[in-house]
DNA sequence: GCAAAAGTGTGATCCAGATCACACTTTTTT
DNA sequence: AAAAAAGTGTGATCTGGATCACACTTTTGC
């Protein structure tokens, strides 16, 4: 639990105390290559804070064609937000790409810590707000650029998934083809 | 002030009495068409909750290339909100396209109506939460479709935009050239 | 009320990137 | 260790939408 601590006081201390009661609030999970922690009409139990290994958030469309809204490593929280906090069936699929490790917790426990911290309704303040100005940078991203700038943008933001990502899957968070990603990293 | 009151209780029910304390956080602002709420560079110091009229969210790159963020109207926050929170220099641009009124507050009052009331503190949350999932939305919508298809839904989903915006407008905010939005509808 | 600016439709051309096709390599599965 | 599946590079072709160009209309501002 030393790596959800750490993970907290980057945005807020918290005395061991605290920490004690917070703790209580989540469980860990070792997650295998190919499982899914959420899948399309799932109801979305849980939130997931990757300790390690990587995952995919993603939905697919009526002709089966997948596209990725984000990949998540160590330090991320994920899950398909929407119905997470509506409490509506999963539209999205969180699947794991490299073996790890998450933590997860309940909507009620979230609600609990906020209303029992206040440091911990910070936290997900922040948290959140952090979290949506990331995505306008997506679509900033994806409204401005040329295949090549994604790509350099993305090999700027994420070195390491690109060495450990399929191209095709990086391809498709561009949203480029796999054939154009291969030449833009030729030059 | 009946508009913010409407407008936070669709979400949270207020007693007189906390009404009354939250309006003091608040100050109302007539806009005129061109002006600018926000300007890249500025220090940004308020949020702004728009009561009428029509504004665009945008930030314009080294060739001077617009990209809109976002559009919004009656019952939209709006503001360069990772300039807000981060209490930085706006990379952003907030203009007023028709004219209107809005209402504003600090990050200061925000912090402090979260605190004092926890109703408040729930009305942000779940504001910037489904923020966050419109923005997934959006994300989904760019690297889904055709043009076409992001025309239909733009539609769909604002229809009186679509006849009080310049088509120029709308163009760039689905990431297609005027002319090509302007055949779009031809059919 | 008139000139300037902004908005709009439509033809003609061009090209970046999608799509198709295939060979080769690496990883998984049994 | 063999077979199957997944991943990758690269040529050849095709095409949707960008870009350029221009006429016409509507709005804005002095």
């Amino acid at each position: 639990m030393q790596k959800l601590r750490d993970h907290l006081e980057q945005i807020v201390p918290l005395t061991d105390e605290e920490f004690e009661y917070v703790k209580t609030f989540f469980t860990t999970r070792r997650v295998r290559k190919g499982q899914y922690l959420v899948h399309e009409g799932d109801d979305v139990k849980y939130e997931y804070l990757v300790l390690s290994g990587i995952y995919k958030v993603f939905y697919v469309d009526e002709q089966g064609k997948e596209y990725i809204v984000q990949f998540a490593r160590a330090n991320w929280w994920m899950t398909d937000y929407d119905a997470f906090f509506r409490q509506l069936p999963a539209k999205m699929f969180v699947e794991c790409l490299q073996e790890g490790e998450v933590l997860f917790s309940t909507l009620q426990s979230r609600e609990k810590l906020s209303a029992d911290l206040h440091k911990m309704a910070n936290f997900y303040r922040i948290k959140l707000s952090n979290g949506y100005v990331a995505l306008q940078q997506r679509i900033r991203l994806l409204l401005s650029s040329t295949p090549q700038e994604r790509y350099e943008e993305f090999s700027k933001l994420y070195p390491d998934l690109l060495q450990q990502l399929p191209k095709k899957l990086i391809a498709e968070y561009l949203g480029v083809s796999r054939e154009t990603l291969s030449r833009l990293y030729a030059k």
